[in-house]
Order: C-alpha cells, then sequence, then structure tokens
DNA sequence: CCGAGTGTGTAGTGTATACTAAACACTCAC
DNA sequence: GTGAGTGTTTAGTATACACTACACACTCGG
C-alpha cells in the first residue's frame, strides 16, 4: 500500500515525457526542497515528507492531496480538526463505514451533499 | 478546548474522592508512567501523553479513548488506517458533515447501523 | 518521631522527524 | 571539450516527542 515514492516517481517521469519542467531538480526548486531529498524520498530511503510538503508536491504534480498525504501515512490535518471537535461522534460513524463498499459510502455523500438531512 | 490537563485532575480527583487507589503515584503505577510524569501532564507542563498511555488511561479512569485522545490532538491509530484506505472518500464525507449538527450525523450513524444501505 | 504515602521540581535521555549542504558522476548540446 | 543540466551519495543538523530517574518537601496515622 504506502508505496508513496514508486507512485511520486512515476507520475513525475510520465509529467516529465511531456515538460522538461519535470526534473527532479526544478520540481524540488518549486516545492522548495532539496533535489537530493526528493530522490530520496522517491526512492524510498526517506521517510515521507511533511504535510506541508506533501501538500506543495501534490499541487505541483497535479495529485489528489489526500491521496498522496494517505500514502504518507498522513491524514490532513483540517480532517483531524474535524474529527477531533467531536471525538466519539465520528469515530462511531467511521468504524460502521469501515466495511462498507465503495458506492456505499458515496451514496451517503451524495445524499448528504443534497441535503435531505 | 485542549485542556487535557485540567480534565485528567478533575477526573483522577472526582475518583479519588471514593477510593484511594486513585492518586497520582497509584495511577502512575498502573499505567506505566513514573509520577512526576503524569503530574506534569496534569498540569499542562508536559505535552499530552502518546496514544498507547492516552489509551491505558482512559481505561484506569473510566473514560472515553477517543475523547482522550482528541483532547491530546490525536485521533485513534484505528482510525487513521479506515480513513486512509479511502482517502479521497472518507475526506470528501467528512468535509461535508463538518457543519451538520451533531443529531444529523447521529442519524446517519443510525441508519447506517441499522443496515438500510 | 517515624514510616508510609502524597504531589512536585530538576535534569537528562533515546528516538524519530524532516529536512539541509556540498560534492560526485553522468549526459547531451553546442 | 566545456557548460548546463541531470540524478545521486554522504554526512550532518535542529527540533520535537515521550518519556525516566532521582531527589525534595509535605502530611498524617500509630
Amino acid at each position: 500500500m504506502g508505496d508513496l515514492g514508486g507512485y511520486l516517481r512515476k507520475k513525475r517521469e510520465a509529467l516529465r515525457a511531456g515538460d522538461a519542467r519535470f526534473s527532479i531538480r526544478q520540481v524540488a526548486a518549486r516545492i522548495d526542497v532539496q533535489p537530493s531529498y526528493l530522490s530520496k524520498v522517491e526512492r524510498g530511503q526517506e521517510a515521507p515528507p511533511s504535510e506541508k510538503t506533501l501538500r506543495r508536491l501534490a499541487q505541483d504534480l497535479g495529485e489528489d492531496v489526500d491521496m498522496l498525504l494517505a500514502m504518507g501515512g498522513k491524514i490532513s490535518s483540517d480532517l483531524a480538526r474535524i474529527i477531533r471537535k467531536r471525538p466519539t461522534l465520528f469515530a462511531e460513524l467511521i468504524r460502521d463505514l469501515k466495511d462498507m463498499p465503495d458506492h456505499a459510502v458515496l451514496r451517503i455523500v451524495r445524499e448528504v451533499r443534497d441535503g435531505n438531512w
């Protein structure tokens, strides 16, 4: 599951094929880390970057932030904050949804969004 | 919000009123930390304990684990794991529920549990 | 008075997190 | 063949996390 490095490398190389601006060095410069660091992250020689850095990376590579964070073993701090405000309530809900198939959860999401509550 | 220390102290002192086994020293011994450490935690002079320690504390004091963890700025690792397995899905749901009143969320919980999905 | 128990103050520790800085080896264009 | 760019290696760093170990000062029953 947690192969953040390999995923990042593949994604970057795909982008790089069509745009020279996606070299390790240039991406690193844009997201404000050392190229050596990014290189190691991509090869799994370093632990996943911080949330801040993962966010910039996601933005630069056009990837979903929540997914990259998850691959890095983290959860977006805004989600964490929401949960921590009503811990038992959300804990219950999330544990109940644990084994539900995606489509069932999605149905809930949609109904919630449509405001039938 | 985040006054874990004060909350713990109050709770322990309440228990202590009816049971001498709830001194700092004895609780500390049971949850396997130094009394000085627990003392500092209760007075907010130390950062919140680890998840492991908070769990033992919650158990010993008869408190809700998820709530104590939340007060300590953490989220139960089993919840984190559930979310990380389907990050975008849960991120969407949680953000949508952010501003919903408790009773509305509870209704969802109950419906989910009753298996009408 | 003394022994058991109470809470607390001070100092220090091991480990993880999240990186930086500088140099090395290679390719490729001109 | 050299200058610009590429990825990588090695070594080191600052900060936070999550505590321990030990000693101190106090109370209170017998």
